[in-house]
RNA sequence: GUGCCCAUAGCUCAGCUGGUAGAGCGCUGGAUUGUGGUUCCAGUGGCCGUGGGUUCAAAUCCCACUGGGCACCCCA
């Protein structure tokens, strides 16, 4: 048999209606922010991953799908998708454009990892991106956004994560104090953190074994070494916050993977996830333009949503409920029906007309469908012009006209 | 990439220390010529993940592979 491929899946009905729903919120706000939506293509030169994200990153070292096109250049299937719009912007000189550009993505990304929960090769990220503002504000707004996305999509009992990680004027100092500190620390922490303390010291801030917290807590902060920028940009993005009344905790130890991240950093984090609990993550990414080689200045923000993770957190069961089901008896009726199914679907109503059959099957197959009403269409009422609506909750019935069950539908 | 656990019907699972498969649910039909959900009856269902090994005999023991789960690495 042939199977869909490790680590991804098939996305079925009534599970997708979960999806849809996330989405329809997405966009929603999206809009009401302004926010316009990109599209940009799933597969890329491997060369804009490698510069953008960072060679030295897991990502781009271990986890692409990279593969060589038949004229020999190296393509990828996106691991993420700032690296893209950045490039989408550069290319088509949206700095030309007036204002900050705004953009929203939803799609799939690729990334050859070990699956587990909330953790798949193919996986999808609803995310945007601010590119053309250095300010604060934007900072603000970004974040102030994607908590009303999560409450649109239904989200409950997360927490906002902030953090600065400096700019390549301060951060320099910061990693060569921790390093320092490291040399007498790590030998009294776990393995893992032994380890780490040379190859990504900053990741020993994010251990997660008890036993090391006390020497993490004495660890220095990053905070402690931002410059004067970096401290002003840091304090008003907080202020903005508290100011929209958005509650966030000031993490110091959250850090980022990514290389092209500067200054603000956050990540959203849910209980149900297990291991996986980041829904979220984002932050500024000022040196990304340059990275990239561009010319223009590009200063950016954005963030990505795990939209696997999201749906799995807000756990709401999708339905297969159909509004109307159509029980033509007999071929007379059922030509009869569809006549009168195109009519009412037109007017937006879902409507499901199977094949002519016994009554008895048809309303067997209105239930297991979950139909909230039934028109039973037999000779008896196509002559008296007199249709039979049946409520399938009560199983109660009335008589109505044809122009009665348009007009029913045309209120509602 | 590493470690641990798992794999029997469409789904959820039972099958003790080896003697070649069961239940519930679902699905199909009937009791009911044009009236569903409850009930009753009947039927449909499986190369026991794949390949190899041990054995007179393997769903059961061993190995490998594939896929899944959890954790690590890392990350959304």
């Amino acid at each position: 048999m042939i199977r869909a491929v490790k680590g991804t899946r098939d996305i079925l009905p009534p599970s997708s209606e979960v999806w849809n729903r996330v989405e329809d919120a997405s966009r929603r706000v999206f809009r009401t922010y302004n926010y316009r939506e990109i599209r940009t293509p799933i597969l890329e030169q491997t060369a804009l991953f490698a510069r953008g994200v960072g060679q030295e990153t897991d990502i781009v070292s271990k986890e692409m799908y990279t593969f060589e096109d038949r004229d020999g250049s190296s393509l990828t299937l996106r691991p993420e998708a700032t690296a893209s719009v950045m490039r989408a912007y550069i290319e088509h000189r949206l700095d030309q454009q007036p204002g900050i550009q705004k953009l929203y993505y939803i799609g799939p990304m690729f990334r050859r990892e070990r699956p587990q929960k909330g953790r798949y090769r193919q996986f999808f990220q609803i995310g945007a991106e601010a590119i053309g503002g250095e300010s604060p504000a934007v900072d603000a707004e970004v974040i102030e956004m994607v908590i009303e996305i999560l409450k649109a999509a239904g989200l409950e009992d997360f927490h906002l994560l902030l953090n600065s990680v400096g700019d390549p004027n301060c951060r320099p100092a910061y990693m060569a104090a921790l390093k320092e500190r490291l040399k007498d620390a790590a030998p009294r922490m776990c393995g893992d953190c032994q380890r780490r303390a040379d190859t990504n010291p900053l990741r020993v801030l994010d251990c997660k074994v008890s036993a090391d917290q006390p020497v993490i807590e004495a660890l220095p902060s990053i905070l402690d070494y931002l410059c004067g920028e970096c401290r002003a940009h840091f304090d008003r993005v907080c202020a903005y916050l508290t100011g929209r009344g958005v509650p966030f905790e000031v993490k110091p130890r959250l850090v980022r993977g990514l290389d092209y991240y500067r200054r603000t950093t956050f990540e959203i984090v849910h209980g149900s996830l297990g291991a996986q609990n980041s829904v979220l993550g984002g932050g500024r990414y000022d040196g990304l333009a340059q990275a990239l080689d561009a010319k223009i200045q590009a200063p950016g923000i954005g963030f990505s949503i795990g939209e696997d993770r999201l749906v799995m957190s807000v756990g709401e069961e999708g339905t297969l409920a159909v509004d109307l089901f159509v029980a033509p008896i007999g071929e007379a009726a059922f030509r009869h029906a569809s006549l009168l199914a195109m009519e009412l679907r037109r007017l937006g109503v879902s409507v499901e007309l199977p094949p002519e059959g016994k009554l008895k099957r048809l309303l067997e197959l209105a239930n297991k469908l979950g139909a909230r009403q039934t028109l039973i269409l037999g000779d008896d009422e196509i002559q008296s012009g007199n249709y039979t609506l049946r409520e399938m909750a009560s199983g109660s019935q009335r008589t109505v006209t044809r122009d009665e069950l348009i007009s029913i539908w045309k209120k509602a």
